[in-house]
DNA sequence: ATTTGTGCAAATCCTTTGCAGATAA
DNA sequence: TTATCTGCAAAGGATTTGCACAAAT
């Protein structure tokens, strides 16, 4: 392997947890490191290590670039309506309702993917600093 | 308004509730009685339609096409791994674990998108007569 | 020598847009 | 007339693929 574009992504991948990046992000984060690199290599490595279990790509409703992550066990997400910020939610719920909705539906549930939308703390915080500025609190 | 793609489409989708269209299928369906119906034509009448909040557009990881459904209130689905068909999950669970997060996180939560993958009803009784077909039992 | 990884360009696939003509108000 | 809707073709943007060459085994 000339320069293992696969392993320089795990790296960057666990090097960052709860980092999110898309191909493209990764392909500019990698192109310092790697003079040359070609885009199409991102992608193809991208797909072989997803193959492999070694990282999971997702799709967040209402985008159009997957995003990566380690593969760990499988986690919901949030994403933050203002920033655009997507965070990893460390509670495990994943399989929430499983029970509930096979005895519902009579179907068997064997994965759940849960992505929640809102304002994330930060921008919360943001958001009150203002008020409290402009109303001379 | 010469043919009015929008009411059609309006139309199709509550014809059949649960049923969850690409917009290339629902190109097909339209062109039967719309000859001459342009591709784009459905694409921007989905795009006007979803903005209106008459329908809505969702994409299922791991899927490249967007998917549509009248607008209701935000509701969980069950993609069949097997059969590849996409059910809606009848149970409200929608803001499942809204204030957990939100105490364990700070931030705000919103919405929630929920979707299990696993193996269908139907799925799973063919599977099942299927075994006891090769079984002889 | 054989297999695997890579760069580059071209090709796909889904979706959006520009534009001119047709339709409705 | 004025605003809206359409069809058609072209453009966009993300992802995939073919191919020849480089690198590793």
């Amino acid at each position: 392997m000339k320069r293992g574009v696969k392993n320089q992504i795990v790296k960057l991948l666990k090097e960052r947890p709860g980092w999110h990046p898309t191909a493209r992000i990764i392909y500019e984060h990698l192109k310092g490191k790697m003079p040359g690199l070609a885009f199409s290599s991102v992608y193809r490595a991208l797909l072989a290590l997803s193959s492999e279990k070694k990282i999971r790509g997702f799709t967040l409703d209402s985008e159009d670039e997957k995003r990566y992550e380690i593969y760990t066990k499988s986690h919901p997400h949030f994403k933050c309506t203002e920033c655009g910020r997507v965070y990893d939610i460390d509670i495990d719920i994943n399989l929430a309702f499983k029970e509930l909705v096979e005895v519902h539906t009579g179907h068997i549930v064997k994965d759940v993917h849960i992505t929640y939308f809102g304002i994330c703390n930060e921008c919360l915080r943001k958001k009150v600093k203002k008020i409290v500025k402009d109303n001379d609190v």
